[in-house]
DNA sequence: CTACACCTTGGAGTTAACTCCAAGGTCAAG
DNA sequence: CTTGACCTTGGAGTTAACTCCAAGGTGTAG
């Protein structure tokens, strides 16, 4: 009587995920996906960890990996034990990354906020816009350009 | 007296604003940037104008825009009258999707300080971080697919 | 006046991440 | 037993954003 592990075909994985079969095989190509099961006549058959891993990496691309870097920390867990300091320096740099996205991303937000509502309330007019709304990416603090050296690989 | 307007030729302007000149070449091809002036020998020139509008390029790609969208912004400005209703609905839908990437990317923050600070307190153990690195990534919260509508262009 | 580092062009090549295609096999419904 | 919606493969095409190349002109330091 137990629930018994639901069997997916790549297309039913595919709605499943929000993604495209081409691309579930094309990760698959790229060694991102594990060669699936397949039944008698050859077709795919995916579970609904297969699903979590889809949604791993989409998360991944949304905070900025690259189907490559993904692909890294897939294989560091998959094998649990390459060098533990360079993971944690991996993680570092990242966290360097990502707080200078944050605070790229909140001036943007909050600019946004304040000219939307201006914007808004004096919708009458006939001044545009747009020009207000250069301003303010033109006035976004850039963050120094992610890392000094150009040729080292950066993590986002 | 007056300080007089500086003159570049691509590769001092490429060194100013941190790109290639191939990318300068790119952009002009592509209409991101204007024709610049030339001198009798054909050599393009620039000024600190460029400059700004590179860097402005700049900050718009990291933030998210695509360079085809940065050129729509960068043309509503100069035209300075389309649609103001469009202006405003295109930063709505930003604000919405800055505000998912910015949650995003805050969970990921704090979790990745957090196992970090652990991660070194435990240093000497030799359990490796990297599943736990994992599981940090597996865990956040990802944000409702951008839009329900896949075939919408998004800005984002 | 000769190196040598710059500049010009059109066009081709690269990378990541898909996306599509043709030719064919599978399977459940009517 | 045919129709239509699935699935298979290898390989080619696409898009964005560069990046490189060859063949040649320019300009300035020694």
């Amino acid at each position: 009587m137990e629930a018994k592990e639901k069997q997916l075909f790549i297309g039913q994985l595919a709605i499943e995920a929000g993604v495209r079969t081409d691309t579930i095989r094309y990760y698959e190509r790229i060694s991102l996906l594990p060669p699936p099961g397949r039944n008698n006549s050859g077709y795919r058959i995916y579970n609904l960890d297969s699903v979590t891993r889809l949604a791993f990496i989409q998360k991944a691309q949304v905070v900025g990996f690259s189907l490559e870097e993904i692909k890294d920390v897939l294989d560091l867990r998959e094998t649990g034990k390459l060098p533990c300091d360079s993971v944690i320096q991996m993680a570092e740099s990242q966290l360097v990354d990502v707080e200078k996205k944050l605070s790229t991303l909140s001036t943007l937000r909050d600019r946004l906020k304040m000219n939307i509502r201006h914007w808004k309330r004096q919708h009458s007019t006939d001044a545009c816009a747009a020009a207000q709304f250069c301003n303010l990416i033109e006035e976004i603090e850039i963050p120094t350009p992610t890392n000094g050296n150009r040729d080292q690989k950066s993590l986002f």
